[in-house]
DNA sequence: ACTCGGAATGGCGGAAACGTCAAGTTATCC
DNA sequence: GGATAACTTGACGTTTCCGCCATTCCGAGT
């Protein structure tokens, strides 16, 4: 069962990315202020990091904190591709952010049409 | 002196982001599934958010954690919510990309005109 | 003046993460 | 077998955040 549990997550991203960039525990740890047993801790243990340890973690491995709390599927910001309307989209309620996906929907859509004219 | 300090920036960013919602405090509370005097405590008090409760901010204020914490500038919509709309995105010609944006930018315009009421 | 909605603030007990340390794995070397 | 490195796990006392509740403050409207 690939079901992740969302707690677990995290666990799983950290240990990936400090695996990633060829770094141990103690490494890591060195990197972002805090004691090796605190690493291990989140990655095996039930333990979740805080506020100031959550980007701390972050800020070592070069990833997005969204990307460590798997609320993004990639590690890097990629928010710069499109800046003003990713700007303004994270001004809309709900409802218009209902409107816009369809907009664009029917954009992508009509694209696909034409491009078979 | 208009030096934020670094955990700071997260209770200017959490109040702002929700203004521009037109949110008062009991409604984002509400939306995160957390008590209002929390959110308070958050904006004005020398609280930070646990784990949980900043994903659960974000989430209610769609907006990314990593702008919450301050390290990244653009408060780019979660990947989870705007996920269909990113990858429609990727579709779009020039052109339809500029309507796109376009349209967003009046959504957002409207919405930010409500909310300043 | 008074009210009322929105917000700030502080105290409380409980839960959770903190750093630290010690004692275990487990695997890989010589 | 012994040694070492990487990691896990559990315990401890401490710090911090939790939710809850009550109080206070402020501005806007009647």
């Amino acid at each position: 069962m690939p079901e992740a549990q969302a707690t677990d997550i995290f666990k799983e991203r950290l240990k990936d990315a400090r695996k990633l960039r060829g770094l141990n525990q103690a490494e890591l740890a060195a990197k972002a202020g805090l004691p090796a047993a605190s690493v291990s801790h989140f990655e095996s243990g039930p333990r979740k990091p805080s506020f100031d340890n959550l980007k701390a973690l972050a800020s070592a491995l070069n990833v997005t904190t969204d990307y460590l709390l798997g609320r993004s599927d990639t590690p890097e910001a990629s928010a710069e591709t499109v800046g003003r309307l990713h700007r303004d989209l994270s001004k809309l309620t709900e409802e218009d952010l209902k409107l816009a996906t369809d907009f664009v929907g029917l954009l992508a859509k009509q694209r696909g049409a034409k491009a078979s004219e």
